[in-house]
DNA sequence: CTTACTAATGCAACTAAGTTGCAATAAGAA
DNA sequence: TTCTTATTGCAACTTAGTTGCATTAGTAAG
């Protein structure tokens, strides 16, 4: 599934994105598009991206919805390929973190997801 | 460290998290108490608890804050006490689940405390 | 018990993230 | 080029959370 109309404002979004290798928070993302585009299409570009398996998304430790790269949508087969994300608690960037999320059994409970969110100091802050 | 003033308020919303073993967002709390105290009081009474050690807080798939039972401050040690939490996807219920978090080392990161939450279902809705 | 200090509260107004309805615009298929 | 409709911009809205300030009420000291 992808996006069904290529319009400038998406090509923006998907260049930004291109050269962008942290989770942006979509506070960020309408301000360094504001000269280019009305704030309400940028939340709308992103949710349609995330759909297409694009870009996904996580909430921050303010609260805020950030997006990265890549695809994190559950699959047909209830698989959900996930990781954890990282933030500095110094300069605020965040990144995707190459590691496998071992979801743990606990009597009583299914796990179908996880959100993991590592706070602490990137490598450019020590 | 503890709450300066036993108050009216504080006396209702510790009475209130007594009896309560779930997480509870801020919403609903000021919802259950908005006929015993305002809205204003009820974020700054869990401020304080928060810093007190008495509740500790994380935020939910929706961004909204949820305070629960327990501490999790950070100690003078630099540990922190910290433990995943649960929301189930069907009714909403947020429990802290009884897991010790295992911090990843990574290279270039120096990871100070983590946020985890799983999503799925409980107990009653399966 | 009374006084005095000041933490805590209520209220109203505010900020900021995110959403919605709708008319205008522009992809892109035919 | 035409036509359909997805997409956009705009304004207005909703909701979580915050702030300033005057008033109230714990509580320690006398």
């Amino acid at each position: 599934m992808s996006i069904s109309r290529n319009t400038k404002t998406v090509k923006l979004l998907l260049k930004l994105f291109d050269k962008e290798n942290n989770a942006l928070s979509v506070v960020d993302l309408v301000s360094i598009l504001s000269q280019e585009m009305n704030k309400t299409t940028v939340y709308r570009i992103l949710q349609r991206l995330e759909e297409a398996g694009i870009l996904h998304s996580f909430i921050d430790k303010d609260g805020l919805k950030r997006y990265a790269k890549g695809d994190q949508r559950t699959s047909s087969s209830g698989n959900q390929i996930t990781h954890p994300h990282f933030l500095c608690e110094e300069c605020g960037i965040s990144t995707c973190l190459p590691l496998k999320i071992s979801t743990p059994s606990i009597p009583n409970y299914i796990i179908k997801s996880s959100e993991q969110l590592y706070l602490g100091q990137c490598k450019d802050c020590q």
